[in-house]
DNA sequence: TTGTAAGCGTTATCAT
DNA sequence: ATGATAACGCTTACAA
């Protein structure tokens, strides 16, 4: 294979102007740059892009780190981020880490060892524990809910707010049992527990009082544990109008379950999701959910890690981003105002 | 940042004796390999991708250009595909290409200057006139229907056999005016045309009339063209009973379209997809579909990759896989048998 | 406008 | 078991 020595050697000139050529340096004789493309040409010669990483020391990738890409929401957070980085000249390499806190943190460890300029990465496994990885000496952006307060830039969603605001929507469209389906919530902070904050606090305002049986737990955010659990409220009695899911994942699991129990939405039950994935407007009943401004989000993240990687000076603050949100009302409770 | 002549110093050894601890070589004492050790540990030492990749002539990443990653179908492909390279050592970077003939030459030109070791490549917007860019001196596998017989090794669905399976599903469930939703249908070897010919070819079987009102065109394979397209048919008075969809996504905006014309399914209308996509099994009604068995695709891609990666003596002939296909039936059009 | 020289950080080869 | 040397292919200075 071609090197850029061959080609000089075959158009009679240095490999230093055919650098030149190839970068579009403007230095360059029209008659110079014509040997020079025509050598390429005929030797069919191609960058080595790893000695020229090698010697820039940049790679001109970023790596982002996600549980799985097959799901509607990760899937159309890397669709945004994939977007957002490609006019920037940033490819985008994905891991997946399928929430687990060991894979987040050879993610970070890969990133580091320069093989992506930087890395956002989505933590669901790690938590506030691990904070003393996320160092400011490699460019990181967190994306997601687990780490608040590190070292390193942030971006997230107005989880409580928006909660509050799902919470108050079922509240409104009539219902006065809500149930809310997420994982288990602890001291933690993650999806399950901010989300429920947002969901208690939106009870409260109502005066509505808070029944522990009304708060269901799933083993994963997935289309199949949403459904086992709707079908494990109906079977076991539970008296419920409304439920609020932790994502539109679960949400359309949640339908199916209530589906196969007999349960007919919105008019017994009326259901909300969180997220506004693509499939939540094609469903049959159309899904009630938050919109959590997806590409303002994938857009913040990919420019906040671009001020670290093209940074010269000082470096900057960390900066924590978080998006706004729309309660997109549909047919799961009721239809549009 | 600690180079390995840095980590080799402070240890007091040679360069190489470093690269060897790193790399797991039998030939190191305990006491060095523990010296090594401690040295890199306190430099904090990272290897440097960029410079081992020059070196050994591989980057470890291999490239997946899909026309995007938030669909159902190409987000399980990513994921699946993601899933076989990790054992094999290999990352995946992904390259959206829109479906567009020039990205996807792109992505191809990229990987050949080496920023992957290979590329597994979905044609859409490429069609058999641009076999020449399919050059084997490089490792692509194609994945997809626009090029058959071409230099390179081919990843296929069986699409004509699965989709006369599709079709007969449908007319054993008692249709006799079967619909059939897909892009444009002409000369090019596309999944439109390939999956109308296995439509026509079950018809002519059941010695159904081919009616051209029943074959129903997409502007693009989305849900809200699918819903579009539903409810035109709908309006238009279109006589049908049955509809196969070229993909579950348009699917699932058929289903929601003929909920908005007020159709039911499956009573009046059964509905057939393609792809057996995660959300298909919860719609409801849940989606009848083909499963083409995306792990083993993705698997055999992935090591059809790996052979011409790896390959040290011949360039292997080109391999054609074709997939294996199950129907799945559920209640779009009338349940499980 | 073009060329020369040096070096990015690693590893394969060959000695010792 | 360890080390010296020489690339891998490119680009940043600097010189001409």
């Amino acid at each position: 294979m071609a090197t850029m020595q061959d080609v000089a050697r075959a158009a009679g000139v240095s490999a230093m102007t055919v650098s030149n050529v190839i970068n579009g340096h403007p230095k360059v004789s029209e008659a110079t740059r014509e040997k020079v493309l025509q050598a390429m040409a005929r030797l069919d010669y191609r960058v080595n892009v790893s000695a020229r990483n090698l010697r820039k020391g940049r790679t001109g990738t970023i790596g982002l780190a996600v549980p799985e890409v097959d799901s509607p929401y990760y899937g159309r957070l890397a669709a945004a981020i994939i977007a957002a980085a490609a006019p920037r000249g940033l490819r985008v390499a994905i891991e997946q880490t399928y929430a687990l806190r060991d894979s987040e943190l050879e993610a970070l460890a890969l990133s580091r060892n320069r093989l992506y300029d930087g890395l956002i990465l989505s933590t669901v496994g790690m938590g506030p524990q691990d904070t003393e990885w996320l160092t400011m000496d490699h460019p990181v952006v967190i994306l997601g809910e687990r780490i608040f307060g590190g070292p390193v830039d942030h971006v997230a969603m107005p989880n409580v707010e928006a909660s509050r605001a799902a919470t108050l929507h079922l509240l409104e469209r009539g219902c006065r049992r809500v149930a809310f389906v997420s994982g288990t919530v602890g001291e933690e902070v993650d999806v399950s527990s901010l989300r429920h904050t947002g969901y208690r606090q939106a009870l409260e305002e109502a005066g509505l009082p808070q029944d522990p049986e009304l708060h269901r737990r799933l083993t994963a955010f997935s289309m199949a544990e949403g459904a086992r659990c709707a079908r494990d409220m109906v079977e076991s009695g539970l008296d419920f109008d409304g439920v609020f899911c932790v994502t539109d994942t679960v949400a359309m699991g949640v339908l199916r379950g209530l589906a196969d129990a007999g349960v007919r939405v919105p008019e017994q039950v009326k259901v909300m999701g969180f997220d506004d994935v693509p499939e939540s407007g094609f469903l049959v009943p159309s899904l009630s959910t938050v919109d959590p401004d997806h590409d303002t989000m994938a857009e913040r993240a990919v420019s906040l890690l671009v001020r670290r990687i093209e940074r010269t000076g000082a470096r900057p603050e960390p900066e924590e981003f978080v998006s706004r949100f729309t309660v997109v009302a549909r047919e799961s409770t009721g239809g549009p105002a």
